[in-house]
DNA sequence: GATAAGTGCGTGTACGTACACACTTGAATC
DNA sequence: GATTCAAGTGTGTACGTACACGCACTTATC
């Protein structure tokens, strides 16, 4: 094994010396500092990572930006699983997470985060940064601006930010409608109406998944597509909403596809909607209710982001970084994961 | 940070004790011991791994037993990468692999890999085991019979070693067989005769996979099952035969559910028994030329195990386990993966 | 009762790196 | 010509653990 003794041996220079020039802490001549680089290259020294994280023993902090763990129905949650895992598993106590869970319907407390980061001493600013970006577009290019300016490490996940080029995690909306795509058009009998269920804001990630659905079902053949947007916060209005929609449509219906997570009002529609025939559903998301309604046979497919291992990608992903030094991907894209009621855990 | 140094002050002893206590090394009244345990739990102590690898220096040696990267058509190719993988993310050098690729037909290889680590010295043996046991019952029970005799640390993936209790990294053959279930009575139209083709030996994997699908099917519905195993190892035979057996069967047949990976051949038998319609296919792995069917639209779906995470997931598992001193998980189930022309990679 | 073998403990050094500090030199300032 | 300053370099210690060694003391052996 290479150390820096060795190299400061064959450079005919000190200890202090070489660690100066590996991380370019300045205060060497340029001559000397290349007879040091040249030795590093001839012995093909790699630093002990040990060694390294031992001499230094500091602790990283990474900011974790991410909407409540009770929103959006447990799907947060998961992702913090994944997070706490990459933790466990290293086993290592120099990693520390300093949460920021936000409320996913106003940009307020991103902003104020922001604000903050910018205020605090450059001691104080975290080492890394792991976020969710699911706020408006002007809250995220405000997020890359600081980011960018500071250089701290980023890592995005669920969704990219949109104003910079980030490492990101997560699915490929595209490829999830498409899916869907193949899904519905597998069950709904031809010439009948697949609908695509969406509700409440559509943000950039919803929209593109929704689009490549529609437009890859042409492709698949003669199925009249149709989209249902319902913009009602209260569950039960919705469902009341939903319900009449699927009534007027009555046998025309072929398929349902549910955008997001919220195939479980769906489900409460369709059956209050007394279509003559079991709509087939294709929903989003595996959360705990909808793996209740697919154990059932309620659902037919659930798509899954999974975005327990989207948390530890991602938080892997930056404590190798900061740790290691282990380069950042620009995108880690997640499978599309199929679900069965068979295969529901 | 609670060091050794802490323990040893609150025991009132020497590191050297505490070191002894810490390992068992013995040499340590038993009074004292028990003082220094007391300490150790008070002060909530956890060894700082950095250290510990730095001060230990030693490499560890990983006996790595697998089928030839070049077998099965690229499969084990795959599971090598995710090793591969493994290593490289925590870029540490402390991890040696000795490969092992023996030839899957014969027992010859790996009985031979056992006598040899009978006859070595304690300091020659493997630090860890990783090994895929695709190989008789009887050279199971003999890899598990030297395992557990020299307590070395052994992961088994893709398949379970049996006569032992192993941590595995693998797929359930059960789950997996009722997800065909579930996709190919899908695909079949009513009363129409779901096909099951298996090519030469069935190992216990298989045995069980189709079992599971087959019972599975009587469950969802009135499909017919029936199987088709041949035992040819020539490709063109195989086919051949396969052709024969489908031209007879006819209209009659509904689906087709590939039990292995050689899928490609049951899709160059489909076209030569010309069949009326377009008989629906569900396959095996993803393997290049899977993929490349199912891109195609020739087969429907791909059931994948996801060979390349079986490999990552194992390794690290041991690497984690040697290094970092994780416990070994019993069982690492893969989910059954369901593999779309739209998400085909 | 002298030697050997074993038990119970402490001491010291090594692992490879980071970083604070001290030292030397030459140039600039007054 | 003394003083200040900066650039360039070396020295020393710390990080927390592992393990070899040494010392004092006890118990067995003939």
């Amino acid at each position: 094994m290479v150390t820096v003794k060795d190299i400061a041996r064959l450079a005919g220079v000190s200890l202090g010396t070489v660690d100066r020039v590996i991380h370019n802490r300045g205060r060497v001549a340029g001559e000397t500092a290349a007879r040091v680089q040249q030795a590093i290259e001839t012995l093909g020294y790699s630093p002990n990572l040990h060694a390294r994280q031992l001499s230094r023993s500091r602790t990283y902090q990474i900011a974790l930006l991410m909407p409540d763990l009770s929103s959006d129905g447990g799907y947060w949650e998961e992702a913090y699983q994944g997070i706490e895992r990459a933790r466990g598993q290293l086993n290592l106590k120099q990693i520390e997470f300093q949460p920021l869970f936000f409320n996913r319907n106003t940009d307020e407390m991103v902003l104020q985060w922001i604000d903050h980061i910018n205020a605090a001493p450059a001691t104080s600013v975290p080492d890394g940064v792991m976020v969710a970006p699911v706020v408006s577009p002007h809250a995220q290019g405000a997020l890359a601006g600081v980011l960018q300016a500071l250089h701290i490490p980023t890592v995005t996940f669920d969704s990219p930010l949109y104003g910079g080029t980030f490492p990101f995690v997560g699915q490929d909306p595209e490829e999830g409608g498409r899916a869907a795509a193949r899904l519905t058009t597998l069950l709904a009998p031809p010439t009948k109406t697949i609908v695509l269920v969406t509700r409440g804001r559509q943000d950039t990630h919803l929209l593109s998944r929704a689009k490549a659905c529609a437009d890859h079902i042409k492709t698949l053949g003669d199925w009249p597509t149709c989209s249902i947007i319902i913009d009602e916060t209260r569950d039960s209005e919705y469902v009341a909403i939903l319900t009449a929609r699927l009534q007027k449509l009555g046998t025309a219906v072929g398929a349902l596809f549910v955008t997001n997570a919220g195939a479980d009002l769906v489900v409460q529609a369709r059956a209050k909607a007394r279509l003559p025939l079991p709509v087939p559903i294709v929903g989003y998301d595996l959360l705990r209710a909808n793996a209740e309604l697919l154990r059932r046979g309620s659902i037919d497919f659930i798509i899954s982001q999974r975005p327990e291992r989207q948390g530890y990608e991602a938080a892997m992903m930056l404590i190798n970084n900061l740790l290691f030094e282990v380069p950042l991907t620009e995108r880690v894209s997640m499978p599309v994961e199929i679900v069965l009621p068979e295969t529901v855990k």
